[in-house]
RNA sequence: GCUGUAGUAGCUCAGUGGUAGAGCGCGUCAUUGGUAAUGACGAGGUCGGGAGUUCAAUCCUCCCCUACAGCACCA
């Protein structure tokens, strides 16, 4: 038998007969080792224990307290301990798929019946019962043909789909949990008893396209979170708990900052605390395009359907666009207009406007422009997914060669803003060519190219998203989270030499000829009203200074301080910061309480002392200590506290 | 849009085939108190909308709307 060489992660290498086994190799280095392997990464690939080494290799075994490694593997046998669960109680359902995902897995299933809430106490139950049968995990390596007559007569369509989507040359390996087999990739622990009986939970049932086409029928999905220990899934539980409180829908209602309402989905209502949050973010966002050479527009709100013909949005974004017809009736003429939906066509209207030379390009065009999209009513959420939203839009007309300067210079301005309004961790996903597309691949090349060239001088790396581009252009994505660690794309920008085309926007060049610009479709905050739940969400309700919609509350102690609260109040308006008088005939510590839930970040006590003293005691929200200040110190102080960063 | 769950007072929620209840909030009164809930009293809801079954529906059935979770969508 011919002999190879796996190295050790220390360097070391040895000898081994080819055909080894991981599991061999712990064996032989050490009895206590090949009872706490669960799996090796060979050749940096993470590998079963079973699975046979044939060539020279690098390995590195892998025990329990590996976490990336044994997260992965107990995730993914649960993933099978519950597809097998739920066969054995409801042996008509079939099977489909059931990937490793963040903190769990899921697994889909098609059955006639629904499953039930009650139900995911039932399977977890009967996992942990095949838990603790410590069945044996066994890999088999099958032909097509024989997986396919296995599945055909047990009746699973959806496993000989997968299997005719697999290429040929690739090995198909089925795993065997006890009596019960899966088609799997692999690599997966020794028997069930090593996966964490108290380490698991299923968590929900939702409904999910078979291969994610909602042409195809709809699978029950169930998910699951789970981690090597009883503690690390409390401590992710109580991390889910603690995000719950901070969801931007609670604190909305909590700090009174926007209602919505059934009348209309998918809109918002601001209250004057929200209002001011978007205002002063606005009047910022004003000030930032500004200096970053934009001029401001406003366009239309209602246009008539002509323009949208041109554009190309009548026919291909229609059924997500709110239709206006006016009634004969109550108009002098009948006509069929739309809300817009986007600011671009109406952008190219201003740029259209009279002649423009090469001189004027690029041209930085702002406007924050109210839309209406007619998003599928399963889409909303909250304030970051709505039917009405403001966009800090704008579109840079530009030649082919200021594409990258342009985009370069765009990420600075808003990595910078990011910075400003508290985000450290955002992310840059760069969106290529889909199949439906217009342009030459030279083109789609370059631009590209252009867009990712623009990141890496900006000094941004950036995940790439296959396919995901606008048929007419590249576009990058910038990334925030939300509390539970959603993903919400806030800021684009988007190549198009499309629009302009179609709606006739040109300039004359150097030469003299008229030519055509390209149009870079740019958002920083992308809505207002996401980016605000964002910041919601990010900040848990505790909002700079500068944003906070009430900035200092001023409160009595005894009703005889009640006229130097009103005193302190004018003095800390008058000095630009947003202070409120709580003179109530309540308890300083209902005071402090209520104040604190609603998430002011400042609070002011006055009683005999300091009305003697000419002094306010300071609360700080989240903290405990108090200080007492000179009334002038902590105005001085508060009033550069409230300056938004761009103006210190 | 699809699958599932839910909708009762401003909020959070309990409850029942015989026209509803708590806590908080709100109002009034008393209390002037030193940093996360002072006490008493009071007001407040045709139980998301419509139809049906029933002597009787907030409760059962059907349709619709909205929200939530996920999927699909996201120029």
């Amino acid at each position: 038998m011919a002999s190879i060489s796996l190295t050790f992660p220390d360097g070391n290498a040895r000898e081994y007969d080819a055909g080894i086994t991981a599991a061999a190799v712990a064996e032989s280095i050490s009895k206590s080792l090949a009872k706490k392997a669960i799996s090796a990464t060979v050749n940096g690939e993470h590998w079963d224990l079973q699975w046979p080494i044939n060539e020279n290799a690098t390995i590195a075994l892998h025990t329990m307290q590996d976490d990336v490694q044994a997260n992965e593997l107990v995730r993914h046998d649960l993933a099978h301990i519950m597809a097998r669960a739920v066969q054995e109680i409801w042996p008509d359902t079939k099977v489909t798929i059931g990937p490793v995902i963040k903190n769990g897995w899921y697994y889909d299933f098609d059955r006639k019946e629904s499953f039930t809430p009650e139900d995911l106490i039932t399977i977890e139950k009967k996992m942990k019962e095949i838990i603790n049968k410590r069945d044996a995990v066994r890999t088999e390596v099958w032909e097509r043909d024989v997986a396919i007559k296995y599945y055909e007569d047990r009746g699973e369509p959806y496993k000989v789909e997968l299997i005719e989507g697999i290429p040929g040359d690739e090995p198909l390996r089925m795993y065997w949990h006890g009596e019960w087999q899966d088609l799997c990739r692999g690599p997966h622990l020794q028997h069930t008893g090593q996966v964490p009986g108290d380490g698991f939970k299923l968590m929900s049932i939702a409904g999910a396209y078979w291969r994610g086409d909602s042409d195809r029928e709809m699978l029950q999905r169930i998910y699951g979170v789970a981690f090597t220990g009883k503690e690390k899934l409390k401590a992710h539980l109580n991390m889910l708990e603690e995000a719950a409180k901070r969801d931007h829908r609670k604190l909305g209602r909590e700090m009174d900052l926007f209602h919505m309402q059934e009348e209309a989905p998918g809109q918002v209502f601001w209250h004057p605390n929200g209002w001011r949050i978007y205002t002063e973010l606005q009047d910022y966002m004003r000030r930032r395009q500004r200096a970053g050479g934009y001029v401001e527009v406003n366009t239309p709100q209602v246009v008539n359907r002509q323009l949208w013909e041109k554009s190309g949005h009548w026919e291909s974004y229609q059924e997500n666009m709110f239709i206006v017809e006016v009634d004969e009736d109550h108009a002098r003429e009948k006509t069929v207009n739309a809300l817009k939906p986007m600011n671009c066509p109406c952008h190219v209207q201003v740029f259209n406007q009279g002649m423009k030379s090469y001189r004027d390009l690029p041209l930085r065009m702002a406007e924050f422009g109210s839309c209406n999209r007619y998003e599928p009513s399963g889409a909303l959420h909250g304030i970051m997914r709505v039917r009405g939203f403001t966009q800090d839009d704008g579109h840079i007309f530009c030649t082919e060669e200021q594409i990258e300067t342009e985009t370069k210079i765009f990420i600075e301005f808003l990595s910078e803003i990011y910075a400003e309004l508290g985000f450290t961790n955002w992310a840059i996903k760069l969106s290529t060519r889909p199949e439906k597309r217009i342009g030459s691949d030279a083109i789609w090349d370059q631009l590209e190219t252009s867009l990712g060239n623009a990141c890496k001088a900006a000094g941004y790396e950036y995940d790439i998203q296959e396919g995901e581009g606008a048929f007419y252009g590249p576009k990058l994505e910038f990334v925030l989270t939300d509390a539970i660690g959603r993903d919400w794309q806030c800021g684009t920008l988007q190549v198009d030499s499309n629009m302009p085309e179609r709606l006739d926007a040109s300039y004359v060049g150097q030469d003299g000829n008229k030519h055509q610009p390209f149009m870079l479709h740019r958002a920083t905050l992308g809505s207002f009203e996401r980016f605000i739940g964002i910041l919601i969400e990010e900040h848990a309700g505790k909002l700079p200074f500068w944003l906070a919609p009430r900035q200092v509350v001023v409160a009595s102690i005894i009703s005889d301080a009640d006229d130097y609260v009103h005193e302190v109040v004018a003095a800390l308006n008058a000095s630009g910061v947003r202070a409120e008088a709580d003179v109530r005939n309540e308890k300083i510590n209902y005071k402090v309480r209520e104040h604190s839930v609603g998430k002011v970040p400042v609070i002011l006590a006055v009683g005999a002392r300091e009305v003697e003293e000419r002094t306010v005691t300071v609360r700080r929200l989240g903290e405990k200590q108090t200080s007492v200040q000179a009334l002038d110190d902590v105005k001085a102080a508060l009033a550069v506290e409230s300056t938004p960063p761009d103006l210190r």
